[in-house]
DNA sequence: ACTTGTGGATAGAATTGGCG
DNA sequence: CGCCAATTCTATCCACAAGT
């Protein structure tokens, strides 16, 4: 006896899953028919229409993935020099990649090649080089910025994209995550940086992309960065008649229609 | 190519805290 | 006191860099 066979049920996964990512996936199979995204975006109240660089994106890493490609690391400190614009930058760029390394943190080993990835520098380690709570706010906030990745984000074009968060039953995230890194904010006596103000950083700040930005939820709450919409109006803004069952059944149940 | 060490992301349960 | 939301704790999985 296999465990459905114990359990007296073998129902069709979608009328049982409860898989946040699953559903998100679900709202982006459905925007990628024709048609659909314009009619998301109408109902949004978004008013820019589709560029020639239109595309939808799942698990958005654009940071991530754009630091990846770059070649050499002139590019990197220019990157850094820019944007995290703390106290002693100038003399910190100037040292060698191994002491920049140990100065921000790595995992690991720090390489003593290249400047390593922004995302992987660690806060109890670079704690100690920054006393200045708002240098230390800057590289925490920088960092994030490099992890997050938004559910979905349509690019109307290059410049100009809607970024959509899209929960089932958890909530919004904060950062920091552990629980040295949170008792070392408590000490210092700074706030905890909420998901969606990070996402509105990353976008608009750091990739100079203009964005608007959508909260998905069951039940509608307050956000002071994200409109909030709930699923049911979501998949009530598109046509979903060419879905497969599954996915329109997923869509149903989300909706609280099943 | 594989192993080791470090850290991050996430979910769900447990606990804590604010408020009527 | 009970309810609900926020926070903390725990477990799991995964990415990355270095060393062999």
């Amino acid at each position: 006896m296999n465990i459905r066979q114990i359990a007296g049920m073998s129902p069709n996964y979608y009328e049982i899953n409860r898989e946040e990512r699953n559903y998100a996936a679900i709202f982006f199979a459905a925007l990628s028919k024709p048609d659909n995204a314009e009619k998301f975006l109408k109902y949004c109240g978004v008013e820019s229409s589709i560029g020639p660089e239109f595309g939808i994106y799942f698990e958005y890493a654009y940071l991530r993935d754009m630091w990846n490609h770059i070649i050499g690391e002139e590019p990197r400190k220019n990157i850094i020099r820019n944007k995290l614009q703390i106290n002693n930058i100038e003399e910190i760029l100037s040292k060698t990649p191994i002491e920049i390394n140990k100065i921000f943190g790595v995992g690991g080993k720090a390489s003593s090649e290249f400047i390593q990835y922004p995302g992987k520098w660690a806060i109890v380690k670079y704690d100690r080089h920054f006393p200045d709570n708002d240098d230390f706010l800057k590289i925490c906030r920088f960092k994030w910025a490099f992890n997050i990745k938004p559910d979905i984000v349509i690019h109307l074009d290059k410049d100009r994209s809607i970024c959509i968060e899209a929960k089932y039953e958890s909530r919004e995230g904060s950062y920091p995550a552990t629980n040295k890194e949170k008792e070392i904010f408590r000490s210092r006596g700074i706030g905890y940086v909420g998901q969606m103000e990070l996402q509105k950083y990353m976008m608009e700040e750091l990739l100079g992309v203009k964005t608007d930005f959508m909260f998905l939820v069951f039940k509608k709450e307050k956000s002071a960065t994200h409109k909030v919409i709930s699923w049911a109006e979501a998949f009530g803004a598109i046509e979903m008649k060419d879905l497969p069952k599954f996915a329109i059944e997923m869509a149903k149940i989300i909706s609280g229609e099943a």
